[in-house]
RNA sequence: GGGGGCGUAGCUCAAUUGGUUAGAGCGCCAGCCUGUCACGCUGGAGGUUGCGGGUUCAAGUCCCGUCGUCCUCGCCA
């Protein structure tokens, strides 16, 4: 007989009936009868029922056991009288009657249950993360993730991809997030930094021949948390195609994509194709570059209707440069004034000056600023908003950027307050046609995404338009709201490629410089090639229906970016800096060394 | 770095306008119980109300500061 099993918990059927077998697992739950006890037990497979009577010599014990402790149990599997059936467990039309037992590891009192799982601060669950993960929605979210990505390597290699590694210790990239870095022992002074994505290696393995990359990739960067974003690390489902077009790259991620959730939820998914939309028609509709689209509302532009309106607040904006964007909602105007009112200030919440709505119910329009506009104002509103009665349509004045920002939001909260987002299904898009170009803080021309996106109208387009006016090949793919990705056509030309960050104020020796290994590859025979890199954690996130990215990650950081568990980052021994050519200068605050987890 | 929420027993939470000895459920400890499966019943222990200061006859409650945590803005080629 093996030493420690020879089923697992959750293996065990009527079959078993008769037959002597060894479980290992841990304590779920004890109920003690005094005369006799029933101990759940539970391993990664499921929960078997162990029944220890008072004839053995271990039943005084038990008794005292703690929940969570390791156990192993032998014993007969017998058929539970029909009365003690459970229907609600796999194994629950048989017992194990306990002839011997071990205890493998005793546990503490638990700081929180693992059992019943009720809500605990998330400080505790992450200091006692192997106990959290125990907990059966962790353990399946974790388990969803294995399946996914198990999954996502066999379509991705059925596509005809070869999942390859990059480096980890690599060089600073001089644009992006804020970098992780390392020092070089080796090299005093000099340091490597963790990539924030294996970019440029995946484009040199394109350069190289191999013609369809993938990796799920870890990817660091040094930026702040967000309830979808872990700090420190995350991975990519990381990938690159050679001699491809955008609409190579597209096929291949609805393929998987459509599969994958299609697998591993019972929602209802989007067919491909999936919609293409213009960045430019997406801030202009949805006020967004990621919008949802389960929210049935767009938005509409208004401004001449109010151009020469006697409702001056609006004119005045008009009149100023400023846009007047409308959102018709249907059936909503029956809403209590409470529900207006809120909008109004959840609007001003997010920069807007104030929101203005028409109800059209009992027959006439009641609205604050109805007795403002004209008969046929209204009657070209209505049209407009294609509305009738029970509608509203909301009106936001402002400039344009932020009118259509604040439009956005409206838009999504709408959509949450009136219940028009159905909770069932996943909707794609693409958002394609980002401009390659866009001013920074300062007013000066600089990438607005990738600097290795390939310029629609290629050189042509970079010589002669305003830079402004330059589109890339670069895009994101979107589902529920969510980014998944971001993805290109990459610039594979040596020319194009310093004429780009020329237009971006940088002369060649920068990209020689910073950019050594791609501006060289690139004059030996580059492929043209493109690809993208679905962010694995968030596939996870919408798929386990988890509202934050640490409950689909098995050891995540706090906002902080702290291990509450490891108790990284850490201090190190004066030695390692010693030999690392390293001294700590820290800023007055934090002269006192900070505690350590 | 900015804004907001939260912080009371091991955990989740309650405590009227500032007013008696800060309560409940779960967990823990002890006892009882031979068919439970969130077992049940009885009893018990457990609190610097995050920390520091202030206002007040009186502070969990109000004010100021600080720390922690989550959400968010900035940031995320």
């Amino acid at each position: 007989m093996h030493r420690y099993r020879t089923h697992k918990c959750g293996d065990l059927r009527k079959e078993h009936i008769g037959q002597t077998v060894r479980l290992s697992g841990w304590v779920h739950s004890v109920r003690d009868h005094g005369g006799i006890i029933f101990i759940d037990l539970r391993d990664h497979y499921g929960l078997a029922q162990v029944v220890i009577d008072p004839s053995q010599p271990f039943y005084k014990g038990v008794e005292h056991w703690r929940v969570e402790s390791t156990i192993c149990f032998t014993g007969k599997v017998v058929a539970r009288i029909p009365e003690a059936v459970n229907p609600r467990l796999a194994t629950g039309g048989v017992e194990v009657v306990a002839e011997a037992m071990e205890m493998l590891g005793e546990a503490k009192v638990i700081p929180f249950q693992v059992a019943k799982e009720e809500e605990c601060n998330e400080t505790l669950r992450l200091e006692y993360r192997f106990l959290d993960l125990r907990r059966q929605s962790l353990h399946s979210n974790i388990i969803l993730r294995s399946k996914v990505i198990a999954r996502i390597r066999e379509l991705m290699t059925a596509e005809g991809f070869m999942e390859m590694q990059t480096p980890i210790l690599t060089s600073s990239s001089p644009e992006g997030a804020r970098d992780y870095l390392v020092p070089s022992r080796v090299h005093p002074g000099k340091f490597y930094a963790l990539p924030q994505a294996p970019q440029q290696f995946k484009q040199l393995l394109m350069v190289s021949g191999f013609d369809r990359y993938f990796q799920i990739a870890p990817c660091f960067r040094d930026e702040d948390a967000r309830a979808d974003r872990s700090p420190g690390e995350f991975y990519q489902l990381d990938m690159e195609l050679a001699f491809a077009t955008q609409d190579d790259v597209f096929e291949v991620n609805e393929k998987v994509l459509h599969q994958i959730f299609t697998e591993f939820s019972g929602k209802q998914v989007d067919a491909p194709p999936f919609v293409r939309i213009p960045y430019r028609e997406a801030m202009e509709k949805y006020g967004s570059d990621k919008p949802d689209l389960r929210n049935p509302l767009v938005m509409q532009d208004c401004t001449e209707l109010f151009r020469d309106s006697p409702f001056k607040a609006f004119a005045g904006v008009v009149a100023s440069g400023g846009v007047v964007r409308t959102l018709a909602a249907k059936g909503c105007a029956d809403q209590p004034r409470k529900f207006f009112d809120d909008m109004i200030a959840y609007a001003q919440s997010v920069g807007a000056k104030g929101l203005g709505y028409l109800r059209w119910t009992g027959g006439e329009i009641q609205s604050p600023i109805a007795k403002f506009l004209a008969p046929e104002t209204l009657e070209a509103l209505k049209a407009l908003g294609g509305v009738g009665e029970g509608d509203v349509m909301f009106f936001i004045a402002d400039q344009k950027a932020a009118a259509l920002e604040i439009g956005g939001a409206v838009r999504a909260e709408l959509g949450r307050r009136l219940g028009l987002i159905d909770p069932d299904v996943f909707r794609f898009c693409w958002i394609v046609d980002f401009p390659m170009f866009e001013l920074d803080d300062e007013g000066k021309v600089a990438f607005s995404h990738n600097p290795f996106s390939m310029p629609q109208g290629g050189m042509k387009a970079l010589e002669e338009q305003d830079p402004l006016d330059v589109l890339a090949y670069q895009y994101d793919i979107v589902c529920n709201g969510t980014e998944l990705s971001s993805g290109a056509v990459r610039n594979h030309s040596p020319e194009l490629m310093v004429k780009a960050f020329a237009i971006a104020g940088y002369g060649q020796e920068v990209v020689e410089s910073k950019f050594p290994a791609l501006h060289r590859a690139f004059q030996y025979g580059a492929p043209p090639h493109a690809g993208i890199a679905p962010g694995v954690d968030r596939i996870v996130m919408l798929l386990a229906d988890e509202p934050n990215i640490r409950e689909v990650i098995a050891f995540p950081m706090n906002q902080k970016a702290q291990d509450l568990l490891m108790g990284a980052p850490g201090t190190v021994e004066p030695r390692q800096l010693r030999e690392l050519n390293l001294k700590v200068d820290l800023p007055r605050k934090f002269e006192q060394a900070p505690p350590t987890a």
